[in-house]
DNA sequence: GAACTATACGGAGGCCCCCTCCGTTTCGCA
DNA sequence: TGCGAAACGGAGGGGGCCTCCGTATAGTTC
């Protein structure tokens, strides 16, 4: 897909040009790989794909968590990055747009996410940097539904991004059902709201 | 915990009495192991803690599926049962009273039903049997709600177990945590509903 | 209670995957 | 062009999954 150019971040980037190659390729065939097969995928297929070695994949990513985190990461930069398209909408349409591509996102990415979870620690460095893209992009959508009183007060982010992560995380469900689901449990967050008399847009 | 003593509903019961006693040994071994370690249990530890050989194991459980399976079976038949207790309770009550109930049970064994959901098919006859005896014993409790109007006309109840789920998939929250998030979601029934201008027991 | 057969047991072994280690190759600088 | 550091690659140890088949035993019949 994307020729992925920069990786600042994290991940330390390796510094000869054979190196950045391979490191690249390992990405993109891991991506490839992950999506396929879901976390199933086996690392030295992946090796083989990006027409590697198995010694250079785990040279670049000691462990199958490095390179899930790596493919991952720059999934959560796309999702935060598009929160900033969202000022022109009403406070409680911006948020719900931007909490809707949260879930689709992570759905598409599902089985990737789940492993990534279940082994990555809450303490790991990938982890707070990806928690803190996304509190950075959606928590001021948040603020901004909480002072226009479309949400009832009180609700804490965390809350609302645990609850969305969890909506993600429906299985057998078609995209419709889970985002007939997603507005079913935001309205949780609008109940006994100050303005919440006025109807607001009822998906 | 309970020794299993019958065993009805699935799973092909062996016939000889040796054969029931490794059963049972090895279902036990495996919620033991399963609630330990996770699903990264590994097949041949849990017969080695039954005191049987590997090749037992896989002649009752054809599949790590049907280990993970026999085991969770008997968690849902108990959730399903507490329904029961559940009358006295005004209707938004004993909805939301079982519904953390069900939230209890899953967070507990969630590794164990990740990795059952993530090798499990919808089509497969346990998952049928497993949803439908939520269903028989949840949505009454929806219905009882629904017509008391404390909950908001067209809500389906496969939308509420699937949302309830993904709650239960939440990483990395403490447990009073799940439970605001959870009334937070539920909230979302009730938000317009008939009702809902009169206070409710808000957690 | 002895003989017999269907049933069940157990673990060796093949396969695949994870990860490490180290001899070989390549880059890039002077 | 020569050289040292950096990177490569894959063999191999360890372990888990699952199968296969020779051995043991439960339960039935006389």
């Amino acid at each position: 897909m994307a020729t992925s150019t920069k990786r600042e971040s994290l991940s330390t980037r390796p510094r000869r040009a054979d190196a950045c190659r391979n490191y690249d390729k390992l990405v993109e065939s891991a991506r490839a790989a992950f999506t396929e097969a879901g976390s199933d995928a086996s690392l030295e297929n992946i090796a083989r794909r990006a027409g590697v070695g198995i010694g250079t994949l785990y040279r670049h990513f000691p462990s199958r968590q490095d390179l899930l985190e790596a493919v991952y990461v720059e999934e959560v930069e796309l999702l935060c990055r598009s929160a900033d398209d969202l000022s022109e909408l009403p406070p409680w349409d911006a948020l719900v747009s931007w909490l809707r591509k949260f879930v689709g996102y992570v759905t598409t990415k599902r089985a990737l996410s789940a492993e990534l979870m279940t082994s990555m620690g809450k303490d790991s460095e990938v982890f707070r940097k990806c928690h803190d893209a996304i509190w950075q992009a959606g928590e001021p959508l948040l603020t901004r539904a909480s002072q226009a009183e479309v949400v009832r007060p009180g609700i804490e982010f965390g809350d609302v991004v645990r609850l969305v992560s969890g909506v993600t995380m429906i299985r057998y469900a078609e995209p419709e059902d889970i985002d007939r689901i997603l507005i079913l449990a935001l309205d949780g967050l609008r109940y006994n709201a100050p303005a919440a008399r006025a109807d607001q847009t009822d998906g």
